[in-house]
DNA sequence: TTGTACGCGTTATCAC
DNA sequence: GTGATAACGCGTACAA
């Protein structure tokens, strides 16, 4: 039953006054090496921590933190961030937290640069944002760490140097967990496809690793006969995106599982079936789409990457860091959520 | 940009002092209606919140919290338990949270019962517990509210109208994801076992809650032909368990597949192979032994329970509960976290 | 019915 | 070098 010893007690029993005590641990200077000696000696002996809520009362100082996330009318992966964001605010608005949204266009480069200078112009203490753009990023970044703005960054990756924080997801080994559902899906043999669907953006080296996790899964397991194809796909011009899928599948019948590294796999479950058997299906997200086709059986499994899960936690620990000075790691990834149809419920919202 | 409006905000809006804003607020009369009114409009208008900070310093009390686990050298599935609570005691313990350890011996029934009435007994604000013995957990219970103790329960059941928190996993679902886990894993045809390990105490309704999960997944998707058996197994007298796991597998040597409704599906993976090929194994829970066998490929999924979630959330919602009075959700259902050799790690710790 | 003053623990300023 | 004191926002006892 320890009490919580306060500046007061360690005064009283010194027998100094508060005064004297917080120069000491403030580093503060005038103090003379005795009554400092006794001070720390005393602060040890009672294992004297400051009292991080009398602290913030004192302190009352606001803290901006910006962050730059696609605007909500674009893919819905995105949803669950703004529920995180609100959450933070319900959270530690009272400890002077203050979030402001700045929301680019995921379809224009420049957006993502402008809103995002824009957003660390009002000098916040930290700045988190979805690094869609990695080369944008890394200017604004850049920018940051001259002005001694904190840059979090989650969900994709960018040079690790050129940030202070970044969560997510392993990618490579995301694509050896999806490997192995596969190997438990399928027959003897089969052919698999890795396919990259890409509507708008570029976004190279995170399918890539996706890719390459999955290719050594089945480089080290061999006991199965397994025929990986590659393929990119992007909306052909004249064609909807819908057209392109069902163009491709048509090409791509004799496919026994196809591996979506995007949040797209929907798109491959919608339509109507080209060949009798369908391709088995594990792809990334929940989103509304591929949930419904989760339950329906077309989609075997997702990889959860629990967007939400990533700005709440890239912002607590800013927050934490700045309210109580503790220290964050600079890269938390984050669990690779295996779903199916009997147990994705518990991962929504 | 939103300032926090602080009583003395709203007493100067207003044209009143402090004391009768707070007056208003805690409803505690002596004000007269109209300006009652008045306040309450401005309070209204400004969205006044008390701050929670400034609240807590003033109010410095200490809230006690018993907690009843069961003692540290027994099933090692309880220890991430204990790191949850040493996590909210550094995250709450200026804000007055003192948490108490209790620990009994989970092959005495009688043990449970005797600390949990000594937790009890300091009058602590609110008491945690895993009830294991639902008889004597719900004894403790009516004792809890018959003094004013809140009583939160984790991991198992206990008849939901005697306690005031339950958080855990929904059992019959639970089952029901092994369900769909062998299925995607077996042939066509197949002879599955539910087996039921229980080594020292009765937890009946428990298992049947997952047996039936599991049971009615196959009545739902009958495309391949599974005949379920289902074991009770224990410690036969005059063998260890090993040996009484071994001759169980001996004896049951055609089965495809066994779920483990326990921890324990480690037992079922050691030892000589008594068939040629091994049984597929689904277990529970990421002890050290399964998780080597996952490794191994000895078992092919566990479901995680996540211990020290359900200790952190429950302790979390009691906490701000009493600091904050936020209201907790009466049952929290934890995600059926799939877990296979790729995806291990990152659930551990 | 209303206003004032004090204290919670910390920090910072000011006077000795 | 050191101590006394005000202030952060809230709750409350007490004075008016």
């Amino acid at each position: 039953m320890k009490k919580n010893y306060t500046i007061k007690d360690i005064a009283r029993i010194v027998g100094v006054s508060k005064g004297t005590v917080d120069r000491v641990i403030h580093q503060r200077g005038r103090v003379s090496q005795e009554t400092a000696e006794k001070v720390k000696a005393v602060m040890a002996q009672f294992e004297y921590r400051p009292n991080p809520i009398a602290k913030r009362l004192k302190k009352n100082t606001i803290y901006n933190i910006s962050i730059l996330l696609p605007q909500k009318n674009s893919d819905p992966y995105w949803l669950p961030c703004f529920a995180a964001i609100e959450q933070v605010e319900r959270e530690y608005g009272h400890f002077g937290i203050k979030l402001n949204r700045y929301y680019f266009d995921p379809e224009v480069t420049a957006s993502f640069l402008s809103v995002g200078l824009e957003a660390i112009a009002s000098k916040p203490v930290a700045f988190l944002m979805v690094p869609l753009f990695f080369r944008e990023a890394e200017i604004i970044a850049e920018k940051c760490k001259e002005t001694n703005i904190k840059v979090a960054t989650f969900n994709n990756y960018v040079n690790q140097s050129k940030v202070d924080f970044f969560i997510g997801q392993d990618l490579y080994q995301s694509g050896r967990v999806a490997a192995s559902l596969f190997y438990i899906l399928i027959k003897e043999k089969a052919n698999l496809a890795i396919l990259h669907i890409d509507e708008s953006f570029q976004n190279a080296s995170h399918m890539q690793e996706k890719e390459r996790g999955f290719i050594d899964y089945f480089e080290i397991n061999k006991s199965k006969e397994v025929k990986i194809h590659i393929h990119h796909l992007k909306k052909e011009d004249g064609f909807s995106i819908e057209e392109t899928i069902t163009n491709f599948k048509r090409k791509n019948a004799y496919l026994d599982g196809i591996f979506v590294t995007t949040s797209k796999a929907y798109l491959l479950a919608n339509g109507g079936r080209v060949s009798s058997t369908k391709p088995i299906l594990v792809g990334y997200d929940l989103v509304e789409k591929n949930i419904a086709h989760l339950k329906e059986g077309n989609i075997s499994f997702l990889i959860h990457q629990d967007p939400k899960k990533q700005v709440y936690l890239s912002l607590t620990s800013l927050v934490e860091y700045f309210l109580f000075d503790n220290p964050f790691r600079k890269q938390l990834l984050l669990p690779i959520d295996i779903i199916n149809a009997e147990n994705y419920s518990y991962y929504l919202a």
